[in-house]
DNA sequence: CAAATAATTAACACTTGCGTTAAATAACAA
DNA sequence: TTGTTATTTAACGCAAGTGTTAATTATTTG
């Protein structure tokens, strides 16, 4: 398992991919706050974030009780970095996302 | 099974993630010629690549016996799109990797 | 110290994924 | 038609993934 199949195989469940989106977006969590918002149990939340953090998606940080986790950008960085890798594979094959992508995240598609 | 989770699950077998990537630098190839290049079994290959289809991330195009396969840039660009709709948070978070990535991909990362 | 809280690890069941070999399909050639 | 090549499907075994409940570890609080 090469380091990015392993990135991509800890995106591939939805839970943890919920996770990672919900980190990104809200910032560091506990551990508890995550298993406040999904329908599983503690045990397998943990679980869960344990395969993300193998995977170096995710950092823990401890304060008392609690375990904070993080995105770590740097595995983000690493799909990004794969997928413009191949840039010239996939780009202008559409539409003009490419351009969309590279300067303007959040503009929506034009139809 | 989001479309996204999906297209992670696929790429997150190294085989198949090289599969992609053979495709994306060599162009179109037919069944045979993966089977070549790997050392499993054609049924294993075959079914790798259903995997793949299955997810969106190739087509098949038939031509007498062989079945020549290629990859989707749609699919490419969904990953693509996802690191880009998420860019905020990791950009600039460890050194200029984003403009690199966003404007010259084929430079290397200067130490 | 004892109890409560936060989180993880252990043990188990069930499903999914990936490999194999053997058989089936389809197109081409003799 | 018969055989050959390209590819997929079928059937099976085994490893890995994901859920559960019960038990364990660590920290804070009375």
């Amino acid at each position: 398992m090469t380091d990015l199949t392993q990135t991509f195989a800890a995106l591939s469940d939805p839970t943890r991919l919920s996770m990672v989106e919900k980190l990104m977006a809200e910032g560091d969590l506990p551990a508890g706050e995550l298993v406040a918002g999904y329908p599983i149990s503690a045990p397998a939340v943990s679980r869960h974030l344990k395969v993300l953090r193998e995977a170096g998606l995710i950092r823990q940080r401890a304060a008392g009780t609690h375990r904070y986790y993080a995105v770590r950008p740097e595995a983000m960085q690493t799909i990004a970095r794969w997928t413009m890798d191949h840039r010239s594979f996939w780009e202008g094959s559409l539409n003009r996302l490419d351009s969309l992508l590279a300067l303007n995240p959040e503009t929506e598609d034009t139809p």
